[in-house]
RNA sequence: UCCCUGGUAGCUCAACGGUAGAGCGGGUGGCUGUUAACCACUAGGUUAUUGGUUCGAAUCCAGUCCAGGGAGCCA
């Protein structure tokens, strides 16, 4: 006797084998005589149809007792299906009612709202949404590390608590052990020499500078792991805890970056495309008509380049009425982001070379020092979903952009070493995977791709 | 954090100053190789919360909480 997952049976499971399944009851009909009973075991979309005689053992206490959200073990035989709707079913010689379901269970034979979905994220997964944006996520993952492997570079397991804030990128969660109704203090302030570390700690924003230490061992490094925004951002693309995929790359410069990039944006395209068949056909259905269309488009094109220069220039003669003016200078708003890629470009593309001032000190000061070698990827409907650069590589020039910025050059001693000894031209880029993740679903509300999804007021589970 | 919209049965919504309703779901019974089956009956509500206006408030006004959409910050 094989057990056997629902996914193997519909596609490869051949008429009269018997075969063992365990899942979850979706719906029961009954009939005079007997039942149908289609169950999800989480690994596919579709549901499997028992046909449960009411001649097998225990029908009563185990048949008649399966609910919707029922668990049960079925041994039976594969058979052609007489109805339409499936091509095979099983027909059960025995069924064990394991967990019964009351009556108050939640989940409805009928579409529910995500909001309310969201109030119960310990049986959300058990949707056909859920179930389909996580085995799409699990696959996106897969493809990732995949893709990075494939093309050599290391996996680094970068720090989750750390003591620099780098690049002072938005408000960080501090970590401590110390006991916040009795803070030892020291000339009024808190004293966190007396604290686990002996410094101030917080959890990482990102990992990019991690990676730009191993980048200039390993040539070709790249983060996928978690990171931690304290900014009180209540929007559908922004969460307190979100994945980050972030590559770097030694003997690297931006345009090789995008290279990788588009690439690898592609790469992921194509693997979801190909593994996720069923489950994109569901999004496409329920959730953005045409997005298989679209990234099928998407995986052929070439991705636009424009400089920020050509990006403003497009803007002033676009015609549109901006709520926020556009002039050289100013940091590209939604609104200015979304036309250049859904109406200017219609697809992905790079915008590079932004004035320095709107950029981070990390990035390489280009010729003329007005502009540093950043580039972000926009992409329709969501703005930006990649933003990297080419790193400054030259310790003199960092030093100065470090002062310029008023940071303290001795926190950052060990990054300028990094140019001291040995400095390569490098350069990397960070991706949030749940925006990817919406990207590949349509699915609209970043809460819905994460299993359990941390906004402001909101951790539990 | 700011702007807008909303909170009515387990879920999705209606009623928009005058006795709170429907569909789905639940329960009971029936029917059928059914497809989120179908038919009949039935039980579910201090209308988020606090205060105000009014003879009378789910409905109008104000505060609070929560949610959704947009913006900012960003990935």
């Amino acid at each position: 006797m094989n057990k056997e997952c629902i996914r193997n049976i519909l596609s490869e499971g051949k008429v009269s084998s018997k075969i063992m399944i365990s899942g979850w009851v979706r719906t029961r009909r009954d009939s005079k005589d007997f039942s149908f009973i289609e169950i999800n075991d989480g690994s596919c979309l579709k549901n499997l149809q028992v046909i449960a005689d009411q001649d097998i053992p225990g029908y009563e206490e185990n048949v008649l007792q399966a609910n919707t959200g029922a668990s049960i073990e079925v041994i039976g035989e594969i058979c052609e299906s007489q109805g339409k709707g499936q091509k095979v079913e099983i027909k059960a010689k025995k069924i064990k009612l394991l967990g019964d379901c009351p009556a108050d269970y939640p989940l409805q034979k009928k579409r529910h709202t995500n909001e309310f979905l969201r109030t119960i994220s310990h049986l959300r997964p058990r949707t056909n949404t859920f179930g389909a944006a996580f085995r799409v996520r699990h696959a996106a993952s897969y493809a990732i590390h995949k893709f990075f492997n494939d093309n050599g570079f290391i996996n680094l397991h970068s720090p989750i608590i750390t003591a620099s804030d780098c690049e002072g990128a938005g408000q960080m969660f501090r970590v401590t052990a110390l006991d916040i109704e009795n803070l030892p203090k020291k000339e009024g302030k808190v004293d966190f020499s007396k604290d686990f570390f002996g410094e101030e700690t917080s959890l990482t924003v990102s990992g990019q500078l991690e990676a730009e230490i191993f980048a200039t061992a390993f040539s070709k490094v790249y983060t996928f792991g978690p990171t931690f925004r304290a900014e009180n951002s209540n929007t559908t693309r922004h969460l307190a805890e979100f994945w980050m995929i972030e590559p770097e790359m030694a003997f690297c410069d931006l345009s090789g970056n995008m290279d990788v990039a588009e690439k690898f944006i592609k790469y992921v395209i194509d693997y979801v495309l190909t593994n996720c068949a069923e489950d994109m056909d569901f999004f496409n259905k329920w959730y953005e008509k045409g997005i298989i269309q679209k990234l099928q488009s998407i995986r052929k094109a070439k991705f636009a380049r424009i400089t920020y220069k050509e990006a403003i220039e497009a803007l002033e003669k676009s015609g549109k009425d901006f709520e926020y003016p556009v002039s050289w200078g100013i940091d590209l708003q939604t609104e200015h982001e979304r036309y250049l890629t859904e109406e200017y470009a219609k697809k992905p593309v790079f915008v590079t070379n932004y004035p320095k001032e709107i950029k981070a000190f990390y990035m390489r000061l280009d010729e003329g020092e007005e502009t540093v070698s950043a580039m972000d990827l926009l992409v329709p409907r969501l703005g930006e979903i990649i933003g990297g650069s080419q790193r400054e590589e030259r310790e003199d020039v960092l030093r100065q952009r470090i002062i310029d910025n008023d940071l303290s050059e001795k926190d950052y001693a060990w990054y300028l070493e990094l140019r001291k000894y040995g400095s390569v031209p490098h350069a990397g880029f960070g991706l949030g995977f749940e925006r990817l993740i919406m990207y590949l679903t349509g699915v609209s509300n970043i809460r819905d791709v994460i299993p359990f999804p941390r906004t402001p007021g909101n951790a539990r589970i």
